[in-house]
DNA sequence: ATTGTTTATTACCATACATCAATTTTCTTG
DNA sequence: CAAGAAAATTGATGTATGGTAATAAACAAT
């Protein structure tokens, strides 16, 4: 229960606070270790939380009426991950949360999250930041899906994040991609030819 | 130059401010009319402004290097609409912006955002809280690519957006939904029967 | 190392949606 | 309301990606 400074240090790197804040902030974060393969966050669950990757990798992904898996997002070092749209109504996530490689998270609320930013308006800043970057990530993608190929998709992937790349399975992969593993498949083919 | 104190009204509903703030806030806002066909940001021009719409339609889109034309976004009264990508950084914008009904939009630039933000927290709440609500919206959008048929999508944009339907082309709502404009009426004709 | 299990590949056929070209319908505007 | 322009529809055919099933390769565990 509660992190450390240099963890504080590691989360909001570029900015800076006064030790009251410092002592108030780290006071609400709680540290969770994973395994490979457990569960952060089920589905129908009711979203409190959201976590700071501190190491490992985690992919939230939604169970269609088929049974098919999609994949929305995957978090590695430095990374928040959530059920967002659940997570800022505090209403039943639609997503599952599942730990890839083993990890180490933090976890705060989202009303611990609300009386922080009155009581420390940098930190709504910092979040506010955040929420543009990703903003910006997920209408960069729906340009992506709207007038690329699977082909042009995947190279971009490969190229935008080298790191998840290799830590993850292909069949991740073609489920954030919006295609099956066997086209992924083929595209990695005549790639490499 | 400026708009009025029930202009404010209208954008900030939920939100009081106190005189000296009301003032300041409209003071900042520029008022600008625009007609069917106008185009209110082009791509590559650097994007110093985001708009509230009053009135009117409006949509964001993508022209890709075969020429064809992709839409991120339409916005009629009380969206906000730009190319937020490079709003957010002060860049290139990648998209254009076009009138698709007569508009009236309030504009503000992210220079003067970012001071009003420092000097009205609750400004910045106001945002960060709509932006929370955008970054749902498309991780919902990105989610029923990876996980619907156009037909679905298609259907569920009717329901969601029956003001926007109404209003626009189909070939505007098909390249919203990634299809082309003959699969889209394929998938009217289906419904209608 | 051997065996079992998970993941990736390949082949063959199916399907959703695209493309192209023509036509019809709807909207504009004098 | 007539004539032209823009938008929507339809038909015929093409293509990217999906589905199924079998096989191969990679990984894990004893």
């Amino acid at each position: 229960m509660s992190i450390t400074n240099s963890t504080l240090q590691e989360i909001f790197s570029a900015t800076s606070f006064s030790i009251a804040e410092s002592n108030l902030i780290t006071s609400k974060f709680e540290l969770k270790k994973l395994k490979k393969g457990d569960t952060l966050l089920h589905a129908n669950e009711i979203v409190y939380n959201q976590y700071y990757v501190s190491s490992g990798c985690l992919r939230t992904y939604y169970i269609d009426k088929l049974g098919k898996e999609h994949t929305l997002q995957f978090a590695i070092k430095d990374w928040w991950i959530s059920d967002y749209t659940a997570f800022f109504s505090t209403t039943k996530a639609v997503m599952t949360i599942e730990c890839i490689h083993d990890a180490i998270v933090y976890k705060i609320s989202r009303e611990t999250m609300e009386n922080l930013y009155s009581e420390i308006p940098k930190l709504e800043t910092f979040f506010r930041k955040k929420m543009e970057k990703g903003f910006s990530a997920f209408q960069k993608r729906i340009l992506a899906t709207l007038s690329q190929t699977a082909k042009e998709r995947y190279v971009s992937f490969v190229h935008s994040y080298p790191n998840i790349e290799q830590s993850v399975k292909n069949y991740h992969i073609a489920s954030y991609l919006g295609i099956t593993t066997e086209s992924l498949s083929r595209i990695r083919k005549e790639i490499s030819k």
